[in-house]
DNA sequence: TTATAATATGAATATATGTTCATATGTGTA
DNA sequence: TACACATATGAACATATATTCATATTATAA
């Protein structure tokens, strides 16, 4: 690369990357996330803290399962949700401080 | 936060946050700011290496210039752009690692 | 079994987004 | 001035996305 060469990404990598990101692009994806940072929630309780449909918050948590950004457990009729990527979340919890600190 | 009150995140970070993200959340911008991770480079520039319409590299860039997340100078007819955000730039560098490498 | 609770799913819809096309703006040069 | 070059802009369009609604699935309890 110090010869001036540039090196492109490759299609995978570029859709990886940018598929996380998105994920990390929608303010109701973050909310859920960032509520996420220190506990397990189910569904009903991730949708009732943030106000959203329920729908909604199984949509969004598919998205962030397919990404293997959340985990879950299932406890009888209840799923519980958690964190699964602890590199992504660094990365939102550093962006959400900086955001906050400017 | 350890009594287990949540603490909402506030609307002006939830919005400047997500728009960060969703600008890094498109393949097209994710290749342009790759270039100029070690370059300046002018608008024609950056559509040759990379293929794409000069319309459309001037339109991501206004994207990200919104962001502050490039800057540019003149230089009589050619616009040069350039990184604005390391911040930015650091954590695009390390998603890209840390895909690559896995 | 039937009823109820928690979650998932698919269709529908409105809005957002990425790209292209045509053209405008700005800058240097003959 | 007129022309060429580099970039920006706005409209148009196709596609993607977020959300809601109605309903299906799954699990427990009566």
């Amino acid at each position: 690369m110090t010869d001036g060469t540039y090196e492109a990404l490759d299609e995978e990598t570029l859709f990886l990357v940018s598929q996380t990101f998105k994920a990390l692009g929608d303010p109701t994806r973050i909310r859920i996330l960032h509520l996420l940072f220190e506990q397990e929630l189910s569904v009903s309780n991730i949708a009732e803290k943030l106000d959203l449909n329920q729908s909604n918050v199984s949509h969004q948590l598919r998205f962030l399962k397919n990404l293997r950004l959340v985990k879950y457990r299932r406890d009888g009729k209840t799923i519980y949700y958690s964190q699964d990527d602890e590199h992504v979340m660094k990365i939102l919890q550093q962006s959400i401080d900086h955001a906050t600190h400017h």
